[in-house]
DNA sequence: GTGAAAGCGCTAACAC
DNA sequence: GTGTTAGCGCTTTCAC
C-alpha cells in the first residue's frame, strides 16, 4: 500500500501553508487564481484525497447515515433502502448498513445485535440512524429495548420506519398498515367472499396485530362471523406461507376458506404454492391477497393482488425527514403514508 | 442533542489521566483493579462511547469494508451481501454500502457513480473495498475505468466478486460462469432438446459472454447447429425476459425453440410469464433454465431449474479473502468456486 | 501502575 | 490572500 499524501505534503510542494490547501479543497475562502491552480495541479498529480476521518473529527459531521434492518435478504428492505439511498445520496449522504439478521432466526440474538449496532453507529459518529424492522415492530418491547433507542436518540437523530417504540416519542415515517389490511379485506368482501382466513406474521409484532385488526374490522362491519381458527400466524416467509395455507386448504371443500389474506407477499407466494400443491386453482377456487407489493408480487403466476406499502416512497420520504432532522429543520414527528390496493390476478369472486 | 462525553471528562471525574482511561477502554495495559473499576463505573454511568473517528485517525484502521454494487434491488446482491456480512461481522467489520444504481438505467452514469464511490470510500478510510457488478462485468472497460480501480488498489485492498478487470491483476472471488452455462445446456441436451435458445444479458458484459460461450460449447459438442438468431440479449430483468421470450415464442410451433436457457433467474421468470401469456405450458411444451439461483427461483410456479451461483458462499468466501488482505495474510489471487445445477420443475424432455 | 505530551490529518479562527 | 496555530478525541511512547 502506498504511503498516504496529506495536506502538509501538498502544502510543502506548493510552497504554501496547509490553510491555503484546505481553502482550495473546500472552496471556503478566496485564493489567488494562480496559486489555486498550482495547488490543484499538485493535488491531481498525487491523486490526493483528504482524510475524511480527520475532517469529520473536526467538523462533527460525517455525512453517513446508519441503517439497521433485520434482513437484507427480504426483498421488502432493499426496496425501501433503494428509495432512501436515491434520495439521501442526492443530499450527499452515504450509508452504513447494519444487518441484524441472526443465522438461527433467534430474535433475542437479533435484538442484541441491534443494540450492538446502535452503539457502533454512534461510535462511528453517523449523522443519523434509521431503524426499520426488528424491535420497533414488537408490540411489547422490553423497557431496555426502548430505553436504548431513546438514549441513542439523545445523541443523534433517530428515525423509525414502519414501526414504533411505545413511549419513546421518536420521529417516524410509516404506512398505515391497518388501513392497508382493510383495503385488502374489503376487496375480498366486495368480490363476494364470506369465508376469509388471515395467515402469516407474528402475533407478538405490532405490524401483524395491525394487519389483523384491519382484517377483522372489515369482517365485522360486513357482518361476517369471526373464526379465530382462521387467523393463523407463524412467520413472514414463503415456507411459513406454504405451511399455514396447507393447514387451511386441506380442510374439506365446503369448510375451507375461499380467500386468504396474507400478512405479506412472501406468505402469499407460499399460499400460491400450497394451493397449487393441493390442486386448487387461483383465483378460480381460491383468492389470495398479499401485502407489501414487493417486485415479485407482480412476477408470480398468477400475479398477486396485494397492498402496496409504497416501499420506495417510504424510503424517499424517510431520507427527506432524516435530512431535516440532521440539518435541524422542523419536521413533523410522524409522517403517515397511505397504502394502496393493487388488484392483479390472484383474486376473483368465489366459485359458486 | 446531548453534549458528547470524552475521555477527558471521564479522566477528570476519576482523577486519573486520559492514558489510564484509554488503557481500560482498550485493555491495552495493566491497570490497578480498583482504579479500573472506578473508571468502568464512570464510563457506564455516562454511557460513554469513544469516538471511533478519533481512534481510527490514530490507528489507521476503521473496521469498515466498503462495498460497491450496482443495484441492491436485484435479489442476487442481497444474497451475496448477506454471506459477506455474516462472515465479516464475525471478524469485527461493518459495512459501508454504495449502491451505484442510476435511476434511468444509464450505464455511463452508473460508472461515474462507481468512480465517485471509490473515492468516497478511500476518503472514509475503509479497510477494504469490494466491487461486485458494474464495470467489472464489462468485457471491454475503458482504460480509465480500469486505471481508477488499480489506483484504488494501491491504497487499500480491493476485491472483485464475479467479474474482472483485464490487466488489473486484482484479487478476485468468482464462480465459473462458463461452466455453469455448460451445466445448464448439457442438462437441456440430455433431456433431448435440440432446439434451444439463449436469452438475456448484455452482450458487452463478460458474464453474458461467458454464459453464452458455455451454452455454445455444449451445442457444438452435441452436434447441434447454431442459430445466431436464437441468441438474444437485451437485459437482466423480468421485463426483458418477457420481451425476449415473447419474440421467440410467437414463432410457429415447429419453428420455435423447445427450451430456453436464460442469462439469469429474473429473465427466466420473465420467460415463464411469456410462456403463460402465449398459452405454452412449462415444462411440458417448453423447458426453461435460469441462472443464479436467487431465492425466488425456488418460489416460482413452476419452480425454476437453474444454476446455483452459490451467492451466499461467494459472499462468505469473499469476506474471508478480504480479511486476509486486510491483515496482510497470504491469499490466492483468484478463488474460483464451482456452480451447481439445481434441477426443479421447469425442465422436462421436449414434447414429441 | 500511572501521567505528560506528542501526534494522527484536517479546519477555522485570528493575525498579518 | 495567505500563514500560524490551536484544537477535534483518541492512543501510545516515554518517563517516573
Amino acid at each position: 500500500m502506498i504511503k498516504p499524501v496529506t495536506v502538509y505534503d501538498i502544502a510543502k510542494e506548493a510552497n504554501v501553508s496547509v490553510a491555503t490547501v484546505s481553502r482550495v479543497l473546500n472552496n471556503s475562502a478566496p485564493v489567488k487564481e494562480s496559486t489555486r491552480e498550482k495547488i490543484a495541479g499538485i493535488i491531481a498529480k498525487h491523486q490526493f484525497q483528504p482524510n475524511a476521518l480527520a475532517r469529520s473529527l473536526f467538523k462533527k459531521e460525517t455525512g453517513m447515515i446508519g441503517i439497521i434492518l433485520p434482513d437484507i435478504t427480504n426483498p421488502f428492505f432493499p426496496e425501501v433502502l433503494s428509495g432512501l439511498d436515491i434520495e439521501a445520496r442526492s443530499k450527499g449522504y452515504t450509508f452504513f448498513l447494519c444487518d441484524s439478521v441472526s443465522s438461527n432466526r433467534d430474535f433475542t440474538e437479533q435484538y442484541d445485535r441491534e443494540t450492538r449496532f446502535l452503539n457502533i453507529l454512534m461510535e462511528k459518529q453517523v449523522d443519523g440512524i434509521v431503524l426499520i424492522g426488528g424491535r420497533i415492530n414488537l408490540a411489547k418491547p422490553s423497557k431496555e429495548m426502548v430505553q436504548e433507542v431513546v438514549e441513542a436518540g439523545k445523541r443523534v437523530p433517530v428515525l423509525l420506519i414502519n414501526g414504533n417504540l411505545p413511549g419513546a416519542s421518536l420521529h417516524r415515517v410509516a404506512v398505515d398498515e391497518k388501513k392497508g389490511a382493510e383495503l385488502a379485506a374489503r376487496h375480498l368482501v366486495e368480490l363476494g367472499h364470506r369465508n376469509i382466513a388471515f395467515i402469516g406474521g407474528f402475533k407478538q409484532m405490532s405490524n401483524t396485530i395491525q394487519r389483523i385488526q384491519g382484517f377483522r374490522n372489515v369482517l365485522r362491519e360486513s357482518g361476517i362471523k369471526e373464526r379465530s381458527d382462521w387467523i393463523r400466524t407463524g412467520g413472514f416467509s414463503v415456507a411459513q406461507g406454504i405451511e399455514l395455507a396447507e393447514e387451511l386448504l386441506q380442510l374439506p371443500i365446503g369448510e375451507r376458506p375461499t380467500a386468504l389474506q396474507c400478512a405479506n407477499d412472501l406468505v402469499a407466494i407460499g399460499a400460491l404454492k400450497a394451493a397449487r400443491r393441493e390442486g386448487i386453482s387461483v383465483p378460480e377456487q381460491l383468492s389470495i391477497v398479499g401485502f407489501d407489493d414487493i417486485p415479485f408480487a407482480a412476477h408470480s403466476i398468477p400475479e398477486l393482488t396485494t397492498v402496496s406499502l409504497k416501499c420506495h416512497e417510504v424510503g424517499r420520504t424517510a431520507a427527506g425527514v432524516m435530512d431535516k432532522l440532521i440539518t435541524r429543520t422542523k419536521v413533523a414527528k410522524t409522517t403517515i403514508l397511505s397504502p394502496e390496493l393493487v388488484v392483479r390476478e390472484s383474486t376473483a369472486p368465489p366459485a359458486v
